[in-house]
DNA sequence: CTCGCATATATCTATTTGATATATCTGTTT
DNA sequence: AAACAGATATATCAAATAGATATATGCGAG
């Protein structure tokens, strides 16, 4: 990896926004972020930490209620940081899924594993598409504001990929279950 | 991450076809599979040696014309690992696209980056379907043996999702795109 | 014959992942 | 009011991955 940090610009994104603590970072990125980036308490507290030393963000220690909270600010250094990324044009975008890892070495054993292989995908698309569409329709009665835009974009991008996903089992596990039917047919 | 590392069971799968040697190996994921998986030398020499103290592959080293050469082959102990990864339902498929946390992020910039980092991702994917589609077309000439119905399947999966994701680009240039015009005109 | 590129193995650091440790706060149940 | 489950909150650890680099040989073009 090295070079640069992706979790410090997911965080100077959500601080971009409002003040936040490490947890609620971390609740931020398992919502609708989720669907196309991940984080881990693992790098998101030593981030802040690094980030707060190089004046990206400022810490405030406050006692809530006798309780430990820190939260987080953006500086103007990190509001810039922000912008230098937005404006990078080299991207990484990356596919990492198991199902068609799986797939791909699915001649090692039978068309019964492939097919369940596909049901299951298949299964988890359906569940998270349902979601998204849960996030759209929120969306359409809120109002129209330009955060709501770029939000909305990202959430027509996961239903429109998440169909193009539904459609291809279908072909998928007709190609295979046409193939396992054949099989029958020899052996019978 | 830590349990289970998923590169064994992409060297299983490679070298349940042929023996072959890191450098092999990783030449194969830089194909096709990298699509939907990557691989990098620091993680396959690594586990290589990891593999064979566990008995799943055996080293065979070969010295071809005075150059070392080390080949690894796959052991009943290691088919039978394949299998049981092939047949375990609990999967991890994930997306990771830095263009769309881009675009989420995109209210702290203008449209015109917004825009622009569309018609990059937008690019690319041209670029990647078209080497998807030249993947078809060879698959279509070939035989119609088992192990290429899969790896038809995996490729059918990237140009579906592919030209899905070149849809949403369409819609999206022109929903940010109207906007600066109306902006444009407000303005004049 | 030498320059550049492909082959080949290997290692290093930085980063990410996933799990776990620790402790407090809050709401519900008995 | 005690007991408990679950959410809040910070933090760290080991394992895995990413990306770069070091080193050396083979091979084909000019």
């Amino acid at each position: 990896m090295a070079r640069e940090r992706k979790i410090d610009m997911v965080i100077l994104g959500l601080l971009n926004h409002e003040d936040l603590t490490g947890y609620d970072i971390k609740k931020r990125i398992d919502g609708a972020i989720s669907f196309f980036w991940k984080g881990s308490f693992g790098n998101i507290y030593p981030a802040l930490k690094d980030m707060e030393n190089q004046g990206l963000i400022t810490k405030r220690e406050l006692a809530v209620g006798g309780r430990d909270k820190i939260t987080y600010h953006i500086t103007k250094s990190g509001k810039a940081a922000l912008k230098d990324w937005l404006r990078e044009e080299q991207v990484s975008n990356e596919l990492k899924y198991e199902t068609l890892l799986k797939l791909f070495f699915s001649g090692a054993d039978s068309r019964e594993v492939s097919l369940r292989n596909i049901e299951v995908f298949e299964e988890q698309i359906k569940k998270d598409l349902k979601l998204l569409k849960t996030y759209s329709e929120t969306l359409e009665k809120a109002p129209d504001t330009e955060d709501h835009v770029y939000y909305s974009l990202t959430v027509s991008f996961g239903i429109e990929t998440y169909e193009a996903y539904l459609k291809w089992c279908a072909k998928a596990k007709k190609m295979l279950g046409k193939r396992v039917m054949e099989i029958d047919e020899t052996e019978s």
